[in-house]
DNA sequence: GTCAATTGTCTAGATAAATATACATTTGAG
DNA sequence: CTCAAATGTATATTTATCTAGACAATTGAC
């Protein structure tokens, strides 16, 4: 071992500013309700001691939660953490945004970005089971809750069959009651992809993340009650507020 | 506007270093298949231009990217692009760690790590659907393919029905294996829940990630075939070497 | 071999992040 | 009111990151 001290997961060959990674530490202990008995975080000095890093570099940190909205310090009182939030989605057969957010007492909301018209690539293809160049609609959408961006994500509809269903989504705000005014009742979800990544910036500017943030990329599949895939959406879930459940209902 | 030109996705703000936002840019176009036809990265000059940085930052970034071994740079040649390998895990009610990696023709293996013993805590009990505080056997494992590591688990198992089962494992290497030395035939996922986020020192260190690398977590109940649940696992999977997959299977 | 294109190395200086101290201000308990 | 415990503000110094420019070394094309 060297002569260094070593502290709570501060790294300082990572390129990451260490008030930076002390900023993500803390959210995360938040996340796993470290602090919830005192309602607040431990002193500056307390924290200090914590990283092993100087009061003002926390100083930074908590700054930053500030900013983001999780915490709220107040001269002689400490910091006071303002609430606990990652969302947990379900991945079922039932798959869907809105209801899937329905039990968590947060006011669930989609938001049209853009849509169009394109030939869909050998990955979409193969899976909406159609020919490679096949024309599709796409549809970009923004998932909010509470007015927070929470997902965003980029879907493919066969064209023969769901043409003008991005008009729609414009007026509907739900990708469910848009199938629904094409006649298409109900579907379900037949297959996630599950990967996750840096985001790029583009994502990053939809989502509010900083540099560096994660994302969980979903690529789903769903399907009408025959089985014919009716749709194919990469979504990607800012990593910070959701978490994603696959859980026993995907076995009826 | 300032007079400052914008340029592709650097951010001087951040608390993230400008080497360490390029690196992960480049890793994500690399994945988004940017350079593919080439076969290597623009030259160190064009990607400054396209940064809007001194050539010295962006090749503080190749360097962090060949430490990952995502690129190799060569004097007079350019920075070739190695090959983007991650390997799909299957989510299904029948999920295990070297069936899954079967057909990806790599040699799937799993490691002992530590065992011991230990009380369930609260989110663990319940998912077991035993009293908090109930002695269970805790087992930490290190899934490789072809010798690299791709995930690092933490088991838990209640004591009372398998007692030892960390035993079964160092010779058997294998969770399934053990279950079926200690009567458990066969058993099945039950539920299974995921997020991202940055890995830990320790995680780094038996994942061999660089500083700011994802995991994947993977919170997961399996059962016996009478739904009694048998195994409970917290599984890391590096983000870079890892898609999980959530199948149709999970059906039936 | 010559040449252009590219990565590798070196030195120096400017900017941002982190440390070290000191002291002011706000709050709630007693 | 007084006091202890916090956060807020200020200044100076050290360290890490980024910029700038010059030149060496390697490679492949001609």
């Amino acid at each position: 071992m060297t002569g260094t001290k070593k502290h709570a997961g501060v790294d300082r060959t990572s390129g990451v500013a260490l008030w930076r990674q002390i900023a993500d530490d803390i959210r995360v202990a938040i996340g796993a309700g470290e602090f919830r008995e005192a309602g607040k975080l431990p002193g500056e000095m307390a924290l200090s001691e914590r990283f092993g890093v100087n009061r003002h570099t926390v100083r930074a940190a908590i700054a930053a939660l500030q900013n983001e909205g999780i915490v709220r310090a107040k001269a002689g009182r400490g910091t006071e953490i303002l609430e606990d939030i990652r969302l947990k989605m379900p991945i079922s057969r039932r798959t869907r945004f809105s209801s899937g957010l329905g039990g968590q007492a947060r006011r669930p909301e989609s938001a049209y970005i853009a849509s169009g018209e394109a030939t869909a690539p050998e990955d979409v293809a193969v899976a909406l089971r159609i020919a490679p160049g096949t024309p599709c609609v796409t549809l970009e959408t923004l998932g909010l809750a509470d007015g927070i961006p929470v997902s965003l994500a980029f879907h493919y509809f066969p064209a023969a069959r769901f043409a003008g269903i991005d008009e729609h989504f414009r007026r509907e705000r739900s990708v469910t009651r848009s199938f629904a005014a094409m006649g298409l009742a109900d579907y379900v979800r037949i297959s996630t992809d599950i990967s996750a990544r840096h985001a790029d910036e583009r994502e990053r500017e939809w989502l509010r993340l900083t540099p560096g943030g994660i994302v969980l990329e979903a690529l789903a599949v769903n399907a009408d009650l025959e089985g014919v895939p009716v749709q194919y959406s990469r979504t990607l879930f800012s990593a910070g507020r959701v978490s994603l459940h696959v859980g026993n209902d995907m076995e009826l």
